[in-house]
DNA sequence: CCATTCACATACCCCGGGTATGCTAACATC
DNA sequence: GATGTTAGCATACCCGGGGTATGTGAATGG
């Protein structure tokens, strides 16, 4: 095997392993020689490719965060209405909450490991974008009352990611849907008093 | 001085201390034996008090929690119409974001490092059980659609947990308003189709 | 065919949480 | 008021794990 393609054959493997084990055992609990010797490497590699736990951690992050986002905006294209693009995204994001990796790594460690700032930062370049876009579409189209997006857009956010924790934990079906027609309401209240639909 | 009167002033310095250190440095910035270095003790003192380092975190995100939640209920109990009150406790929880103690021990650390489920513990025993209440006296009144009250309150103490992060951010005072109108904006979706007010 | 570089492996440092044990002054008991 | 006892720490130590400095051998390139 060429050496670029070792090299980069040790970053997917560690990247993978680390994945893993983060969403498993917490990014506190993930300790990194394990996750070398796991993939037949040892920390020199892991140091040489990523510099740090912190910067493997932070490279997982972004992985995870791209690929939620992407399931976010595909099941929000799937739908023609604006106001139904955004329902199915909120709930596409409220569900994938369930997934071990979204819940421990994006939604329990990233805020408190990257710091809020960071992580607001990597947020915003996925999946808040997305809701932030939806928001500014809705109100171009003059479904819902003209405001400033970047506090909405935060509000909701926040409303989601700890939704979809609390929907996470009592693995049960319901609460899904509970949560769904609870955000349904809230959104009412952002529809235009003049505006269609 | 007696030992038990010892005992205790020893305990409140080192609660204090710690407080302070956790506020400005995280949980992760803060080393124990600083901490009591800075009261004249050592490790022994706090191992002795606390039992670990976490233990002494969430003796000091109880206070906060407990000075939060009453700060919160006491603006509401200022007004007199349900729905006031919980306009005001929602304003006065936003504004206590730029409290560096709030901001950094209950908003960024606390999740983390207890863990989502005994966070939500703590957080359901103060503030957001002012919240649950005042949705509950709200659809009792018939003012807000009836609906399971547990969802909304975690759609609510999200919204505002990460909102209260972000007005913190940019000290700017703005946000705060913008904050509360898209808050408030939220809060009308929920308003019963055949409510007063 | 030789020099170089790159992708790691190895060995080491050291901070800091946790623990086990020692010490001393306060309390109880007679 | 002497004496055992305990409570409230201090001291000394352990050790896991992140980080680093250096070695090494195999691929590259001239």
């Amino acid at each position: 095997m060429t050496r670029a393609a070792q090299r980069e054959a040790t970053r997917l493997a560690l990247l993978a392993e680390g994945r893993r084990r983060f969403a498993v055992d917490g990014y506190q609990g993930v300790v990194l020689a394990e996750v070398a010797q796991a993939i037949g490497a040892t920390k020199g590699a892991a140091y040489h490719h990523f510099g740090s736990k912190l910067g493997l951690f932070r490279t997982v992050v972004a992985e995870v965060q791209e690929e939620l986002g992407a399931r976010v905006a595909a099941a929000a294209d799937a739908q023609d209405e604006p106001w139904e693009q955004l329902r199915a995204g909120c709930r596409t994001f409220l569900a994938s909450g369930t997934d071990p990796e979204v819940r421990q790594i994006l939604l329990e460690d990233a805020p408190a490991v990257l710091g809020w700032d960071e992580w607001r930062a990597m947020d915003e370049a996925s999946s808040a974008r997305h809701l932030a876009d939806a928001l500014s579409a809705l109100m171009q189209a003059g479904a819902i009352t003209a405001q400033p997006v970047e506090p909405l857009t935060r509000l909701l956010s926040g409303a989601m990611n700890e939704s979809a924790l609390w929907i996470a934990r009592s693995g049960d079906g319901a609460t899904l849907e509970q949560a769904v027609s609870a955000l349904d309401l809230l959104l009412q209240g952002l529809r235009s008093p003049g505006g269609r639909r």
